[in-house]
DNA sequence: ACAAATGTTAATGCTTTGTTAAACCAAATT
DNA sequence: AATTTGGTTTAACAAAGCATTAACATTTGT
Protein backbone atom coordinates (compact mmCIF):
# COMPACT_ATOMS: atom_id res chain seq x y z
CA UNK A 1 0.00 0.00 0.00
CA UNK A 2 1.58 3.21 -1.38
CA UNK A 3 1.86 5.93 1.26
CA UNK A 4 0.23 8.91 1.15
CA UNK A 5 2.10 12.41 1.57
CA UNK A 6 1.02 16.01 1.76
CA UNK A 7 3.34 18.27 0.52
CA UNK A 8 2.58 21.76 1.13
CA UNK A 9 5.29 24.58 -1.32
CA UNK A 10 4.35 27.90 -2.92
CA UNK A 11 6.85 27.93 -5.66
CA UNK A 12 4.70 25.91 -8.34
CA UNK A 13 7.94 24.70 -10.29
CA UNK A 14 9.61 22.44 -6.61
CA UNK A 15 6.50 21.74 -6.24
CA UNK A 16 5.44 20.04 -9.15
CA UNK A 17 8.92 18.70 -9.59
CA UNK A 18 8.82 16.74 -6.39
CA UNK A 19 5.63 15.75 -6.84
CA UNK A 20 6.27 14.02 -10.20
CA UNK A 21 9.53 12.25 -8.16
CA UNK A 22 7.72 11.36 -5.26
CA UNK A 23 4.70 10.06 -7.63
CA UNK A 24 7.40 7.94 -9.91
CA UNK A 25 8.56 6.61 -6.27
CA UNK A 26 5.23 5.51 -5.90
CA UNK A 27 3.85 7.59 -3.02
CA UNK A 28 0.35 8.94 -3.64
CA UNK A 29 1.03 13.09 -3.36
CA UNK A 30 -1.63 15.86 -2.71
CA UNK A 31 0.27 19.35 -3.46
CA UNK A 32 -1.15 22.11 -1.71
CA UNK A 33 0.21 25.79 -2.30
CA UNK A 34 -0.04 27.42 0.90
CA UNK A 35 -0.39 26.59 4.51
CA UNK A 36 -4.21 27.32 4.60
CA UNK A 37 -5.05 24.92 1.59
CA UNK A 38 -2.55 22.36 3.03
CA UNK A 39 -4.57 22.52 6.81
CA UNK A 40 -7.96 22.38 4.80
CA UNK A 41 -6.63 19.46 2.85
CA UNK A 42 -4.70 17.99 6.00
CA UNK A 43 -8.25 18.05 7.74
CA UNK A 44 -9.69 15.48 5.23
CA UNK A 45 -7.41 13.18 4.36
CA UNK A 46 -5.16 10.47 6.34
CA UNK A 47 -2.23 11.01 5.42
CA UNK A 48 1.42 9.33 6.24
CA UNK A 49 3.52 12.18 6.59
CA UNK A 50 3.75 15.95 5.73
CA UNK A 51 6.15 18.28 4.16
CA UNK A 52 6.12 21.11 4.47
CA UNK A 53 7.97 24.56 3.27
CA UNK A 54 9.06 26.32 6.21
CA UNK A 55 8.60 29.93 4.22
CA UNK A 56 4.85 30.36 2.64
CA UNK A 57 2.83 33.07 2.15
CA UNK A 58 -0.57 33.36 4.52
CA UNK A 59 0.57 30.45 6.82
CA UNK A 60 4.16 29.41 7.09
CA UNK A 61 5.26 25.78 7.75
CA UNK A 62 5.79 26.06 11.43
CA UNK A 63 2.25 27.44 12.39
CA UNK A 64 0.92 24.98 10.21
CA UNK A 65 2.74 22.34 11.94
CA UNK A 66 1.44 24.06 15.19
CA UNK A 67 -2.47 23.39 14.05
CA UNK A 68 -1.67 19.75 12.66
CA UNK A 69 -0.12 18.45 16.09
CA UNK A 70 -2.58 20.39 18.20
CA UNK A 71 -4.62 17.73 16.24
CA UNK A 72 -2.83 15.36 18.19
CA UNK A 73 -1.57 13.91 14.87
CA UNK A 74 1.59 11.49 15.13
CA UNK A 75 2.17 12.20 11.05
CA UNK A 76 5.73 13.07 10.67
CA UNK A 77 6.47 16.04 9.53
CA UNK A 78 9.85 17.19 7.11
CA UNK A 79 10.28 21.31 7.14
CA UNK A 80 11.66 22.22 3.74
CA UNK A 81 13.52 25.34 4.38
CA UNK A 82 15.65 27.87 2.36
CA UNK A 83 18.84 27.71 3.93
CA UNK A 84 20.02 27.41 7.47
CA UNK A 85 17.26 28.86 9.40
CA UNK A 86 17.10 29.87 13.13
CA UNK A 87 18.60 26.46 14.11
CA UNK A 88 17.09 26.28 17.43
CA UNK A 89 13.78 26.47 16.19
CA UNK A 90 14.20 23.60 13.65
CA UNK A 91 16.34 21.48 16.60
CA UNK A 92 13.03 22.06 18.54
CA UNK A 93 11.11 20.06 16.13
CA UNK A 94 14.10 17.46 15.53
CA UNK A 95 13.39 17.00 19.34
CA UNK A 96 9.95 16.43 18.26
CA UNK A 97 10.13 13.96 16.14
CA UNK A 98 10.44 15.82 12.93
CA UNK A 99 12.88 16.49 10.74
CA UNK A 100 14.39 19.74 8.02
CA UNK A 101 16.23 19.31 4.60
CA UNK A 102 18.13 22.23 3.45
CA UNK A 103 17.49 23.81 -0.07
CA UNK A 104 18.96 23.27 -2.37
CA UNK A 105 18.83 19.23 -1.86
CA UNK A 106 18.64 16.13 -4.55
CA UNK A 107 15.97 13.76 -4.77
CA UNK A 108 17.81 11.09 -3.10
CA UNK A 109 18.52 13.40 0.14
CA UNK A 110 14.50 13.55 0.24
CA UNK A 111 14.21 10.07 -0.17
CA UNK A 112 16.68 9.16 2.45
CA UNK A 113 14.97 11.16 4.74
CA UNK A 114 11.52 10.40 3.91
CA UNK A 115 12.69 6.73 3.74
CA UNK A 116 13.59 7.12 7.65
CA UNK A 117 10.15 8.26 8.44
CA UNK A 118 8.59 5.77 7.26
CA UNK A 119 10.60 3.05 8.38
CA UNK A 120 9.90 4.38 11.57
CA UNK A 121 6.25 4.38 11.34
CA UNK A 122 5.72 0.75 10.51
CA UNK A 123 8.82 -0.09 12.69
CA UNK A 124 6.89 0.25 15.46
CA UNK A 125 9.17 2.79 16.89
CA UNK A 126 6.85 5.50 16.89
CA UNK A 127 5.03 4.52 19.42
CA UNK A 128 3.81 7.39 21.70
CA UNK A 129 0.80 5.60 22.54
CA UNK A 130 -0.40 7.56 25.24
CA UNK A 131 -3.33 10.16 24.84
CA UNK A 132 -5.04 12.88 27.52
CA UNK A 133 -8.42 12.63 26.91
CA UNK A 134 -10.14 15.26 29.31
CA UNK A 135 -10.28 12.87 32.50
CA UNK A 136 -9.28 9.99 30.65
CA UNK A 137 -5.91 8.54 29.99
CA UNK A 138 -5.83 5.95 26.95
CA UNK A 139 -2.55 3.90 26.80
CA UNK A 140 -2.97 2.39 23.46
CA UNK A 141 -0.06 -0.02 24.10
CA UNK A 142 -1.58 -1.55 26.72
CA UNK A 143 -5.34 -0.89 25.67
CA UNK A 144 -6.38 0.52 28.94
CA UNK A 145 -8.51 3.31 29.57
CA UNK A 146 -8.28 4.79 32.62
CA UNK A 147 -10.18 6.90 34.90
CA UNK A 148 -10.46 8.46 38.13
CA UNK A 149 -13.35 6.30 38.55
CA UNK A 150 -11.68 3.16 37.71
CA UNK A 151 -9.60 1.71 34.96
CA UNK A 152 -10.83 -0.70 31.74
CA UNK A 153 -9.04 -2.70 29.44
CA UNK A 154 -10.20 -2.64 25.95
CA UNK A 155 -9.99 -5.60 23.23
CA UNK A 156 -8.14 -5.16 21.30
CA UNK A 157 -10.14 -3.67 17.99
CA UNK A 158 -11.80 -1.76 20.50
CA UNK A 159 -8.10 0.14 21.47
CA UNK A 160 -7.75 -0.25 17.25
CA UNK A 161 -10.89 2.14 16.96
CA UNK A 162 -10.06 4.18 19.87
CA UNK A 163 -6.48 4.69 18.88
CA UNK A 164 -7.49 5.70 15.23
CA UNK A 165 -10.24 8.66 17.18
CA UNK A 166 -7.27 9.49 19.04
CA UNK A 167 -4.48 10.28 17.08
CA UNK A 168 -7.91 12.36 14.85
CA UNK A 169 -8.72 14.03 17.81
CA UNK A 170 -11.07 17.20 17.31
CA UNK A 171 -11.21 15.83 13.07
CA UNK A 172 -13.86 14.36 11.40
CA UNK A 173 -13.16 10.81 10.37
CA UNK A 174 -14.84 9.03 7.78
CA UNK A 175 -16.45 6.23 8.22
CA UNK A 176 -14.07 4.32 4.64
CA UNK A 177 -11.28 5.85 6.19
CA UNK A 178 -11.90 4.21 9.35
CA UNK A 179 -13.23 0.65 8.17
CA UNK A 180 -9.94 0.60 5.98
CA UNK A 181 -7.62 1.30 8.88
CA UNK A 182 -8.77 -0.90 11.38
CA UNK A 183 -10.74 -3.63 9.31
CA UNK A 184 -8.61 -3.46 5.94
CA UNK A 185 -12.00 -3.23 4.16
CA UNK A 186 -15.57 -2.02 3.78
CA UNK A 187 -18.57 -3.41 3.29
CA UNK A 188 -22.07 -2.88 4.84
CA UNK A 189 -21.90 -5.20 7.76
CA UNK A 190 -18.50 -4.03 8.63
CA UNK A 191 -19.86 -0.60 8.60
CA UNK A 192 -22.75 -2.29 11.21
CA UNK A 193 -20.08 -3.18 13.39
CA UNK A 194 -17.74 -0.22 13.67
CA UNK A 195 -21.48 1.63 14.90
CA UNK A 196 -21.48 -1.61 17.65
CA UNK A 197 -18.30 -0.35 18.64
CA UNK A 198 -18.44 3.27 18.46
CA UNK A 199 -21.35 2.47 21.08
CA UNK A 200 -19.06 0.48 23.24
CA UNK A 201 -16.64 3.49 23.26
CA UNK A 202 -19.17 5.51 23.99
CA UNK A 203 -20.53 3.49 27.11
CA UNK A 204 -16.43 3.24 28.17
CA UNK A 205 -16.80 7.51 28.22
CA UNK A 206 -19.55 8.39 29.56
CA UNK A 207 -17.68 8.73 32.80
CA UNK A 208 -16.70 12.01 31.54
CA UNK A 209 -19.44 14.31 29.65
CA UNK A 210 -16.08 16.39 28.01
CA UNK A 211 -15.12 13.80 26.11
CA UNK A 212 -17.79 12.70 23.29
CA UNK A 213 -17.55 10.73 19.98
CA UNK A 214 -19.62 12.80 17.57
CA UNK A 215 -21.63 11.29 14.72
CA UNK A 216 -21.54 13.19 11.65
CA UNK A 217 -24.36 12.04 9.86
CA UNK A 218 -23.61 10.24 6.30
CA UNK A 219 -19.77 10.69 6.87
CA UNK A 220 -18.69 9.70 10.49
CA UNK A 221 -17.35 10.52 13.28
CA UNK A 222 -15.42 13.32 15.45
CA UNK A 223 -13.59 12.52 19.10
CA UNK A 224 -14.34 16.18 20.88
CA UNK A 225 -12.82 16.97 23.80
CA UNK A 226 -14.58 20.29 25.14
CA UNK B 1 17.11 7.18 43.29
CA UNK B 2 17.42 8.71 39.97
CA UNK B 3 19.57 7.18 36.80
CA UNK B 4 23.00 8.48 36.23
CA UNK B 5 23.27 9.17 32.37
CA UNK B 6 26.54 9.90 30.50
CA UNK B 7 25.52 11.90 27.05
CA UNK B 8 28.47 12.20 24.73
CA UNK B 9 27.19 14.66 21.93
CA UNK B 10 29.04 16.59 19.39
CA UNK B 11 26.44 18.91 17.81
CA UNK B 12 25.75 21.29 21.27
CA UNK B 13 22.36 22.16 20.14
CA UNK B 14 20.87 18.35 20.02
CA UNK B 15 23.00 17.60 23.02
CA UNK B 16 21.12 20.52 25.17
CA UNK B 17 17.98 19.54 24.12
CA UNK B 18 18.60 16.13 25.13
CA UNK B 19 20.14 16.90 28.21
CA UNK B 20 17.08 19.03 29.19
CA UNK B 21 14.61 16.83 28.74
CA UNK B 22 16.17 13.96 30.05
CA UNK B 23 16.96 16.47 33.16
CA UNK B 24 13.26 16.99 32.95
CA UNK B 25 12.46 13.69 33.46
CA UNK B 26 14.19 13.16 36.29
CA UNK B 27 17.54 11.50 35.33
CA UNK B 28 21.28 12.66 36.28
CA UNK B 29 22.44 13.76 33.15
CA UNK B 30 26.48 14.30 32.42
CA UNK B 31 26.77 16.13 28.98
CA UNK B 32 30.70 15.90 27.03
CA UNK B 33 31.07 17.12 23.62
CA UNK B 34 33.51 14.16 22.59
CA UNK B 35 34.98 10.73 23.07
CA UNK B 36 37.85 12.00 24.82
CA UNK B 37 36.25 14.29 26.91
CA UNK B 38 33.53 11.12 27.30
CA UNK B 39 35.86 8.29 28.63
CA UNK B 40 37.50 10.95 30.99
CA UNK B 41 34.87 11.61 32.37
CA UNK B 42 33.33 8.10 32.06
CA UNK B 43 36.57 6.75 34.16
CA UNK B 44 35.74 8.86 37.11
CA UNK B 45 31.95 7.97 38.09
CA UNK B 46 29.77 4.86 37.94
CA UNK B 47 27.01 5.64 35.05
CA UNK B 48 23.60 3.73 35.10
CA UNK B 49 23.46 3.73 31.06
CA UNK B 50 25.32 5.51 28.11
CA UNK B 51 24.36 7.11 25.23
CA UNK B 52 26.79 7.42 22.57
CA UNK B 53 26.53 9.72 19.20
CA UNK B 54 28.01 7.46 16.82
CA UNK B 55 29.92 10.48 14.88
CA UNK B 56 32.11 12.29 16.72
CA UNK B 57 35.41 14.03 16.20
CA UNK B 58 38.57 12.63 18.29
CA UNK B 59 37.05 9.64 18.98
CA UNK B 60 33.83 8.20 17.86
CA UNK B 61 31.02 6.30 19.47
CA UNK B 62 32.07 3.00 18.92
CA UNK B 63 35.60 3.23 19.71
CA UNK B 64 34.58 4.91 23.05
CA UNK B 65 32.16 1.97 23.48
CA UNK B 66 34.92 -0.66 23.28
CA UNK B 67 37.01 1.07 25.42
CA UNK B 68 34.35 1.69 28.07
CA UNK B 69 33.57 -2.42 27.74
CA UNK B 70 36.97 -3.03 29.00
CA UNK B 71 36.66 -1.15 32.02
CA UNK B 72 33.11 -1.78 32.61
CA UNK B 73 31.36 -4.60 31.05
CA UNK B 74 28.03 -4.15 31.90
CA UNK B 75 27.05 -0.75 31.53
CA UNK B 76 23.93 -0.37 28.62
CA UNK B 77 25.13 1.46 25.73
CA UNK B 78 22.83 3.56 23.81
CA UNK B 79 24.00 4.45 20.33
CA UNK B 80 23.21 7.52 18.60
CA UNK B 81 23.39 7.42 14.58
CA UNK B 82 22.98 10.19 11.78
CA UNK B 83 20.97 7.53 9.41
CA UNK B 84 20.75 3.68 8.51
CA UNK B 85 24.52 3.67 9.80
CA UNK B 86 26.61 0.05 8.78
CA UNK B 87 23.46 -2.02 10.22
CA UNK B 88 26.21 -4.60 10.70
CA UNK B 89 27.88 -2.82 12.95
CA UNK B 90 25.30 -1.67 15.16
CA UNK B 91 23.55 -4.92 15.16
CA UNK B 92 26.61 -6.71 16.32
CA UNK B 93 26.65 -4.26 19.23
CA UNK B 94 22.49 -4.62 19.55
CA UNK B 95 23.46 -8.55 20.13
CA UNK B 96 25.92 -7.25 23.18
CA UNK B 97 23.26 -6.22 25.32
CA UNK B 98 23.23 -2.64 23.54
CA UNK B 99 21.05 -0.77 21.43
CA UNK B 100 20.40 2.16 18.83
CA UNK B 101 18.20 4.68 17.36
CA UNK B 102 18.23 6.69 14.55
CA UNK B 103 18.25 10.62 13.93
CA UNK B 104 16.00 11.86 13.75
CA UNK B 105 13.86 10.92 17.06
CA UNK B 106 11.29 11.74 19.25
CA UNK B 107 11.68 11.75 22.59
CA UNK B 108 9.33 9.73 23.60
CA UNK B 109 11.26 7.15 21.84
CA UNK B 110 14.76 7.66 23.54
CA UNK B 111 12.34 7.18 26.80
CA UNK B 112 11.15 3.87 25.71
CA UNK B 113 14.93 2.89 25.32
CA UNK B 114 16.00 4.39 28.30
CA UNK B 115 12.88 2.76 30.07
CA UNK B 116 14.01 -0.70 28.50
CA UNK B 117 17.42 -0.59 29.60
CA UNK B 118 16.37 0.46 33.33
CA UNK B 119 14.22 -2.13 33.42
CA UNK B 120 16.25 -4.64 32.06
CA UNK B 121 18.87 -3.37 35.35
CA UNK B 122 15.63 -4.10 37.41
CA UNK B 123 16.09 -5.92 40.23
CA UNK B 124 19.37 -3.91 40.37
CA UNK B 125 21.39 -7.29 39.50
CA UNK B 126 21.93 -6.79 36.00
CA UNK B 127 24.65 -9.32 35.79
CA UNK B 128 22.71 -12.09 36.73
CA UNK B 129 19.88 -11.73 35.68
CA UNK B 130 17.51 -11.29 38.80
CA UNK B 131 13.96 -10.38 39.18
CA UNK B 132 11.88 -9.45 42.11
CA UNK B 133 8.26 -10.84 40.95
CA UNK B 134 5.43 -10.50 44.14
CA UNK B 135 6.52 -12.75 46.93
CA UNK B 136 8.83 -14.53 44.09
CA UNK B 137 12.60 -14.21 43.11
CA UNK B 138 13.31 -15.54 39.82
CA UNK B 139 17.32 -16.18 38.91
CA UNK B 140 17.10 -15.85 35.03
CA UNK B 141 20.76 -17.54 34.78
CA UNK B 142 19.89 -20.29 37.22
CA UNK B 143 16.88 -21.11 36.23
CA UNK B 144 15.54 -21.04 40.18
CA UNK B 145 11.92 -19.52 41.12
CA UNK B 146 12.51 -19.32 44.72
CA UNK B 147 9.64 -18.23 47.35
CA UNK B 148 9.58 -18.77 50.43
CA UNK B 149 7.81 -22.37 50.60
CA UNK B 150 10.00 -23.61 48.46
CA UNK B 151 11.91 -23.74 45.39
CA UNK B 152 11.62 -24.64 41.65
CA UNK B 153 14.45 -24.98 39.03
CA UNK B 154 12.62 -24.09 35.40
CA UNK B 155 13.59 -25.98 32.43
CA UNK B 156 15.34 -24.06 29.61
CA UNK B 157 12.37 -23.31 27.25
CA UNK B 158 10.23 -22.46 30.61
CA UNK B 159 13.01 -20.45 32.02
CA UNK B 160 13.66 -18.41 28.68
CA UNK B 161 9.80 -17.41 28.58
CA UNK B 162 9.81 -16.45 31.88
CA UNK B 163 12.68 -14.19 31.75
CA UNK B 164 11.26 -12.48 28.64
CA UNK B 165 8.25 -11.88 30.84
CA UNK B 166 10.35 -10.12 33.50
CA UNK B 167 11.69 -8.15 31.19
CA UNK B 168 8.88 -6.85 30.20
CA UNK B 169 7.11 -6.68 33.28
CA UNK B 170 3.40 -4.60 33.11
CA UNK B 171 3.76 -4.74 29.48
CA UNK B 172 1.49 -6.56 26.87
CA UNK B 173 4.33 -9.01 25.10
CA UNK B 174 2.41 -9.87 21.52
CA UNK B 175 2.38 -13.75 20.72
CA UNK B 176 4.44 -12.94 18.12
CA UNK B 177 7.18 -11.15 19.77
CA UNK B 178 7.38 -13.95 22.42
CA UNK B 179 7.70 -16.82 19.96
CA UNK B 180 10.11 -14.93 17.78
CA UNK B 181 12.38 -14.19 20.97
CA UNK B 182 12.04 -18.25 22.35
CA UNK B 183 11.54 -19.90 19.67
CA UNK B 184 12.98 -18.02 16.51
CA UNK B 185 9.98 -18.77 14.78
CA UNK B 186 6.23 -18.62 14.64
CA UNK B 187 4.10 -21.03 13.03
CA UNK B 188 0.60 -22.51 14.65
CA UNK B 189 2.24 -25.20 16.69
CA UNK B 190 4.72 -22.72 18.39
CA UNK B 191 2.16 -21.07 19.15
CA UNK B 192 0.11 -23.70 20.88
CA UNK B 193 3.34 -24.59 22.30
CA UNK B 194 3.85 -20.99 23.92
CA UNK B 195 0.12 -21.40 25.58
CA UNK B 196 1.47 -24.69 27.18
CA UNK B 197 4.22 -23.17 28.74
CA UNK B 198 2.00 -19.90 30.25
CA UNK B 199 0.28 -22.72 31.32
CA UNK B 200 2.82 -24.38 33.35
CA UNK B 201 4.54 -21.21 34.44
CA UNK B 202 1.29 -19.96 35.85
CA UNK B 203 1.05 -22.75 37.74
CA UNK B 204 4.48 -22.47 39.49
CA UNK B 205 3.41 -18.82 39.78
CA UNK B 206 -0.18 -19.54 42.03
CA UNK B 207 1.59 -19.49 45.18
CA UNK B 208 1.22 -15.53 44.90
CA UNK B 209 -2.19 -14.39 44.17
CA UNK B 210 -0.87 -10.91 43.00
CA UNK B 211 1.39 -12.52 40.47
CA UNK B 212 -0.62 -13.50 36.92
CA UNK B 213 0.25 -13.89 33.71
CA UNK B 214 -2.98 -12.53 31.68
CA UNK B 215 -3.98 -12.77 28.65
CA UNK B 216 -4.72 -10.18 25.61
CA UNK B 217 -7.21 -12.05 23.60
CA UNK B 218 -5.53 -11.88 20.28
CA UNK B 219 -2.76 -10.56 21.11
CA UNK B 220 -0.25 -11.77 23.59
CA UNK B 221 0.54 -11.92 27.55
CA UNK B 222 1.75 -9.39 29.97
CA UNK B 223 3.06 -10.32 33.66
CA UNK B 224 1.41 -8.53 36.43
CA UNK B 225 2.22 -7.71 39.66
CA UNK B 226 -0.26 -6.15 42.47
C1' DA C 1 -43.77 11.40 6.22
C1' DC C 2 -40.45 8.45 4.22
C1' DA C 3 -36.07 6.42 3.46
C1' DA C 4 -31.57 6.07 4.91
C1' DA C 5 -28.24 6.24 8.48
C1' DT C 6 -27.13 5.49 13.19
C1' DG C 7 -27.80 3.73 18.14
C1' DT C 8 -28.25 -0.17 21.09
C1' DT C 9 -28.71 -4.67 22.81
C1' DA C 10 -28.73 -9.44 22.55
C1' DA C 11 -27.74 -14.13 20.27
C1' DT C 12 -24.81 -16.51 17.53
C1' DG C 13 -20.90 -18.69 16.18
C1' DC C 14 -16.02 -18.57 15.24
C1' DT C 15 -11.31 -18.10 17.13
C1' DT C 16 -8.27 -18.02 20.64
C1' DT C 17 -6.80 -19.81 24.84
C1' DG C 18 -6.45 -23.25 28.92
C1' DT C 19 -5.24 -27.70 30.29
C1' DT C 20 -4.07 -32.42 30.32
C1' DA C 21 -2.16 -36.25 28.36
C1' DA C 22 0.10 -38.78 24.96
C1' DA C 23 3.68 -38.84 21.42
C1' DC C 24 8.15 -37.74 20.33
C1' DC C 25 13.09 -36.98 20.69
C1' DA C 26 17.57 -36.66 22.19
C1' DA C 27 20.84 -37.22 25.76
C1' DA C 28 22.37 -39.90 29.48
C1' DT C 29 22.70 -44.36 31.54
C1' DT C 30 23.02 -49.26 31.81
C1' DA D 1 22.70 -51.09 21.57
C1' DA D 2 18.74 -50.88 24.38
C1' DT D 3 16.55 -48.30 28.04
C1' DT D 4 15.52 -44.79 30.98
C1' DT D 5 14.82 -39.96 31.74
C1' DG D 6 13.73 -35.20 31.20
C1' DG D 7 11.89 -31.99 28.29
C1' DT D 8 9.28 -30.23 24.25
C1' DT D 9 5.83 -30.68 20.86
C1' DT D 10 1.36 -32.40 19.18
C1' DA D 11 -3.11 -33.67 19.86
C1' DA D 12 -7.56 -33.39 21.67
C1' DC D 13 -11.10 -31.38 23.98
C1' DA D 14 -13.10 -27.91 27.07
C1' DA D 15 -13.85 -23.15 28.20
C1' DA D 16 -13.63 -18.27 27.27
C1' DG D 17 -13.61 -14.25 24.84
C1' DC D 18 -14.98 -11.49 21.07
C1' DA D 19 -16.49 -9.80 16.62
C1' DT D 20 -20.21 -10.21 13.86
C1' DT D 21 -24.83 -10.57 12.69
C1' DA D 22 -29.46 -9.76 13.47
C1' DA D 23 -33.27 -7.33 15.08
C1' DC D 24 -35.43 -3.39 16.53
C1' DA D 25 -35.44 1.53 18.05
C1' DT D 26 -34.27 6.19 17.08
C1' DT D 27 -32.59 10.02 14.60
C1' DT D 28 -31.62 12.72 10.49
C1' DG D 29 -32.15 14.62 6.01
C1' DT D 30 -35.24 15.43 2.14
Amino acid sequence: MSAKILLVEDDPALGYVIKDNLAHKGFEVTLCKDGEQGYEVFDQQLFDLCIFDVMMPKKDGFTLAQEVRKRNSQVPILFVTAKAMIEDKLEGFRAGGDDYIVKPFSMEELYARIDVFLRRTNGHLRENNSFELGEFLFDGKNFKLSHPSGEKTLTQKEAEVMKLLCCNKERVLKREEILKAVWGDDDYFMGRSLDVFISKLRKYLKEDPNVEIVNYHGVGFKLEVK
